[in-house]
DNA sequence: GTTATTTTGTGAATAATGTAACATGTAATG
DNA sequence: CATTACATGTTACATTATTCACAAAATAAC
């Protein structure tokens, strides 16, 4: 089954129609919404069509509803705590991103393999690595981020995947091996770059 | 045209194909790369053929000739300059983040609005935002990274689009709007988050 | 040098996704 | 209350992507 694209756009609707509301917009129309994030109309139809979201003919939709709705298709009906492992740089910036609790995440506990990074009385504790399975269990915790070197990267998603982590969000370049029933999305920016340059040249030549 | 899933996965190859030869190993079948990666041996074969890159029967595929043809799909002749725009912690951190000059892109020159932040003399010089259209234009840069709050993005995205910019990583969670011929690619660490916990929720029923 | 084996490369079949068209239902109008 | 206008929802169509199946080529074995 191949959901992602689909999901990936529910998302944007949200967020979109999310800034409709500040703006005071009670109802929108599929055609609107499609401008403003670059979708067609029929396509954003059939994607709520297909999760059962209706609208009203000639009326719209209601953005409140909507809204409700997609989150409800997201099940976020409590917080998640997130495991994140590497507190270097990248892990330092994440865990001031404000964007995953709006989205109720929150990263519970921090791994990294570094002594003199480990504080347990921080407001997100750092522990080392050997304390991840305990932290994992003890909280319940399904998702985890990989902010670590390469070279560690496919160890900890062993380890963190064996005391029952189910999503990884991978931000080192290696395609990580786990059971089909882990759920990996990968970040790679350099990749980004190239995709976006590689596009980039393909539009230059008008293809 | 469509070619998105197509691009990443040559890029996952490729990554995955240095690290075999990093191994000392010379050639490889598309089964063995397709198990490393996750992909059906077909569909490698399949991406190869669309981009013209031959292997040899029986023998399987050239490492050595395998990257470089990559690389030549991707056009890595010269080393390109990026602009950072932002330089909050996310910002901060890509600064530091190795990976893009492992795939030679060079972040040249930094925006930023807080003037306590501009520097000159530094490795990477940081500017205000009303010098960006003359530092793109100078060195002809053509890729930017939005690395600025979502309430500044927009605006942003317009300065540089005008100055000549022509491919975004955008890691505001705004929907840019630019011209058909500029190539926006969307970092959303929420979102990503939010999907992978619908897999998870979606795996845990089975479907 | 012939045969067996293995792996590529590709056309055909299938599946997934996106687009277009239009019938249906709802609100507004007079 | 009938008519009109308009946006949804769904069916049919078109495109794109993936898998299957097998011929062709290259190596290895004998």
């Amino acid at each position: 089954m191949y959901l992602r694209s689909n999901i990936t756009r529910l998302l944007q609707y949200r967020s979109c129609l999310t800034k409709f509301q500040e703006l005071g917009f009670e109802t929108i129309y599929s055609y609107n919404l499609g401008m403003h994030i670059g979708v067609s109309a029929e396509q954003i139809r059939k994607d709520f069509s297909k999760f059962n979201i209706r609208g009203n003919k000639k009326a719209g939709y209601n953005i409140e509803k909507l809204i409700t709705a997609i989150n409800k298709i997201f099940n976020k009906t409590s917080p998640q705590n997130i495991l994140l492992i590497g507190y270097g740089n990248l892990g330092q910036s994440l865990i001031k991103y404000k964007g995953f609790s709006r989205s109720m995440f929150y990263i519970k506990a921090i791994i990294d393999i570094d002594p003199s990074k480990h504080k347990r009385k921080t407001t997100v504790p750092v522990f080392p690595p050997e304390k991840a399975p305990e932290i994992i269990k003890k909280n319940g915790i399904k998702i985890g981020i990989i902010a670590v070197p390469d070279i560690a990267a496919q160890e900890i998603c062993n380890m963190i995947v064996k005391a029952g982590i189910k999503g990884i969000l991978n931000f080192s370049s290696l395609v990580l091996k786990a059971p089909e029933d882990v759920q990996i999305n990968n970040i790679n920016l350099g990749n980004e770059l190239e995709a976006i340059f590689y596009h980039i040249q393909l539009k230059k030549k008008n293809i």
